[in-house]
DNA sequence: CGGGGCGTTGAATTAATTCAAGGCTCGTGG
DNA sequence: CCACGAGCCTTGAATTAATTCAACGCCCCG
């Protein structure tokens, strides 16, 4: 999962060869669709032919540059909508980071729900508000934080999303590279900065993958959310 | 114009005396409006009350941090909706680049052509879709691309959407400094940038705002755009 | 003529990357 | 059962891309 993705835009048949799942789309529209890790639901460069809804599990959204660069732009899990395009090329690709489930349903019956559901359409149309706020924010993220603020706000996310009260922990689902790659830093940089997060004991992080976070207050100032002045930003 | 905003949420009453043209609103649903340069149409934190259908001139879309830090989301210009959010807030500003009309239609009418109208629908999904992809491409942009890369797939970006078959030149609208706050840069790092694309003529800049694509071909590699190994990026 | 706003350019600084080495964990096979 | 290797993660040192700080030039307007 995390080595460059080597095509950038998948050949059709490349495609098909990997998406042995949507076989399923011919015996029956709207079906329920599995996809095991690391398998992808569609490719930058592929023609839509319906919307996922997300059923369970999480999934990556990114682009990838002609050498290798990757930006992951969004993690989807249960109740997101993927692939809502009119374009006639997705222009990103869909990996699952965990096992996922998903419905598909074809175009022209989301086009027909649309019509005649005015909540449905309501509630399409408010998550394509949230997504695209979301993207206002990363945009921020990327071109304004630096790489502590950058960090800290990711923390803030996942623990938003990924919280488990149970535990009182966060997982971390995705690899300091997908992390980097989310955040427009590396790998090795993602790590130092949460490593000196757990040294100042702004959070626990008792594995590289779970996580707490000890001090709320501290953290959103280092995400820039707050107007404090040099906490240990630098 | 390019003085740091000095309000990132605009209190009510702030927002009200800055928005006259609003007035409007009262006396006639579905008005055209007038904003001057640097006048504001909304600004974050402001609550939605419809959407603007940009009839002419150039808005630029842009969110503040509480420290000034602003990073620029898009420009919006002739045939653009802005403030298509079912949010309670808006989460970004938006400012008249130059002088700009538009169409004000109150949420409740545009749910209803909505509704009503399946193709005013269908172009605007499509104008959405157009929108995320966008902030795709933006995130890719600030999150993985070097500032030689930046300036260059800009430039792209203006030509394609500012060019003046009259004249084959391209007027940039835009002051170094909304520039680097589109790219995530600083100012003298694009001024830096352009002039150095000037040197090595690949394209010419007359005048510090209106500019020429002379080797298209290098500027598409320079941008990141072709799988062309190291042009004169460093 | 003077001054403000923008843009350009150089020099010093710095935040983040790159390169490199080593550590931990987990699964597989001897 | 333990050894070994692969895959991640961490950490340090050197390097570099971009920023910061500073000065100056240009152009337009009062």
């Amino acid at each position: 999962m995390n080595t460059i993705i080597p095509i950038p835009h998948s050949h059709p048949s490349v495609a098909l060869s990997q998406r042995v799942s949507l076989d399923n789309e011919d015996q029956s529209h709207r079906n329920a669709l599995r996809f095991d890790q690391n398998e992808h639901l569609f490719f930058q460069g592929d023609v839509p032919r319906g919307v996922y809804e997300i059923l369970s599990g999480t999934v990556i959204l990114y682009k990838v540059m002609a050498d290798g660069r990757r930006q992951i732009q969004s993690f989807a899990s249960a109740g997101d909508f993927l692939a809502m395009t009119f374009a006639d090329r997705h222009d990103i690709s869909a990996e699952a980071l965990t096992e996922v489930e998903a419905l598909f349903v074809p175009r022209a019956a989301f086009d027909r729900r649309l019509q005649e559901q005015a909540g449905f359409r309501r509630s399409v149309f408010t998550l394509i508000s949230k997504m695209l706020q979301d993207a206002h924010e990363q945009a921020l993220l990327l071109g304004r934080k630096c790489a502590m603020e950058r960090t800290a706000s990711f923390l803030i996310f996942l623990k938003e999303r990924f919280h488990e009260p149970s535990t009182g922990f966060t997982t971390i689902q995705m690899s300091r590279s997908d992390i980097a790659d989310y955040l427009g830093l590396t790998l090795e940089t993602v790590s130092r900065m949460m490593n000196k997060l757990k040294r100042s004991n702004v959070i626990d992080l008792p594995q590289p993958n779970t996580f707490r976070i000890l001090n709320m207050h501290r953290l959103l100032a280092l995400a820039g959310e707050v107007e404090d002045a040099d906490s240990l930003a630098a």
